[in-house]
DNA sequence: TTTTTTCTACTGGTTTTCTGGTATTTTTTG
DNA sequence: CAAAAAATACCAGAAAACCAGTAGAAAAAA
């Protein structure tokens, strides 16, 4: 079976049907071998520990971390490893922060099958990949620059409360610091997603689902 | 090959993954003859127009139209068909909206195989299929009753500017009416979406994709 | 054509957020 | 360990949002 040389390949995504989807449209194609396929980031953890593989088929959305910090972490014990990730999200920051974490592409979960298996070959020669969605998400994105600020620990933690319609003196007391900590986390917030009250503040977080 | 009584299937996602997924499951399934595969309302449409079909396994997000009202329309014409809600919102609102507009079931594109090809025979058979995690938010919410309120075409309009940052007053300036009534909208839009601030009516309006 | 809903507008007062500064103490990181 | 980043805290005034009502006109639905 090992012809010339099989591309091995993970499958990460804790949706069965995606799941079953992806490998039904991989296994056709046989330069490429399936040898394993899971739902949690731990998971995959686990399984990089015994085995090298060539390319992970990584979603963005998983239950017990987020896509972009797991991708990171792969990169950085396994440098080798292609990580194309596959994901519903079409924001321009997300693919950008993905791209940065190390992923060598980017595909949205309409991509075609041909854009699939064409997409691993080429990361697999180096290429960056992308779908046809994304390219067009990443050729308008370009111009208007949006690259998604890094919130702090504490400012994620104010920013929820906020979004849940606490008021700065609740928060305050919630975390057990001064109101005026809070408003300078506030302030920090606004600045950092450039916008300039609440209401603008938590849309945007909405959008970059920070929240 | 028309053994028993076949349960004729057509899908309707425009997600090619989740189209080859979907299919694969089902096709291991004897009982199941998928006689068409569609990636937008109308091209479901069309087809329903000269064919009959038992069971329509209908994504929510299509290009060319929602799923709710999509579900309805069909429903309307042919009333006998069974439609089964694929979905990855896991609102619960919109979970009841799909119910109200003769949706069979609900489940969310995490579920099963065999959710799936169960959920199929039951639906068939007249009961309203959920998968597990559905029936726990419809527990969840069914307690504290969130069904979506319908907003008026004004107050609509007054969200999306307040999503978009803009003070009251200039509301009322883009609108050429008083701040007074864009006020009262404003009070209206919290009452209605039952929070006490404009973050958390931001945060709402954006997990019911009001905005 | 009634009835209901939506849109409009007001009074008057309270609470909260926003702005533009500055500055010390912890943590984290190179 | 030194430097950078993050978390903490303060002042004070201006701007905006929020609350609790009421109510007439316009539009839509019955």
């Amino acid at each position: 079976m090992n012809d010339i040389q099989q591309i091995s390949v993970i499958l990460v995504d804790d949706h069965p049907v995606v799941m079953e989807g992806l490998r039904s449209l991989l296994e056709k194609n046989e330069m490429l071998d399936i040898v394993g396929a899971f739902t949690t980031g731990k998971a995959t953890l686990n399984f990089l520990e015994n085995h090298e593989v060539n390319v992970i088929l990584l979603d963005i959305s998983l239950p017990d971390r987020n896509g972009t910090a797991l991708c990171s972490e792969i990169k950085e014990k396994y440098p080798r490893v292609c990580i194309l990730a596959i994901s519903n999200h079409d924001e321009h920051s997300i693919i950008t922060e993905m791209l940065r974490n190390g992923a060598s592409g980017y595909l949205l979960k309409n991509a075609s099958s041909k854009e699939l298996t064409e997409g691993i070959q080429q990361a697999i020669e180096g290429e960056l990949v992308f779908s046809d969605e994304v390219k067009k998400i990443l050729a308008k994105g370009s111009s208007s620059a949006k690259p998604l600020p890094k919130l702090t620990r504490r400012e994620k933690e104010v920013l929820k409360w906020v979004a849940e319609g606490m008021t700065t003196t609740s928060i305050a007391e919630k975390l057990i610091i001064s109101p005026l900590t809070v408003e300078t986390h506030r302030r920090n917030l606004m600045q950092k997603l450039k916008v300039n009250n609440t209401a603008a503040l938590i849309r945007v977080a909405a959008k970059h689902e920070l929240i």
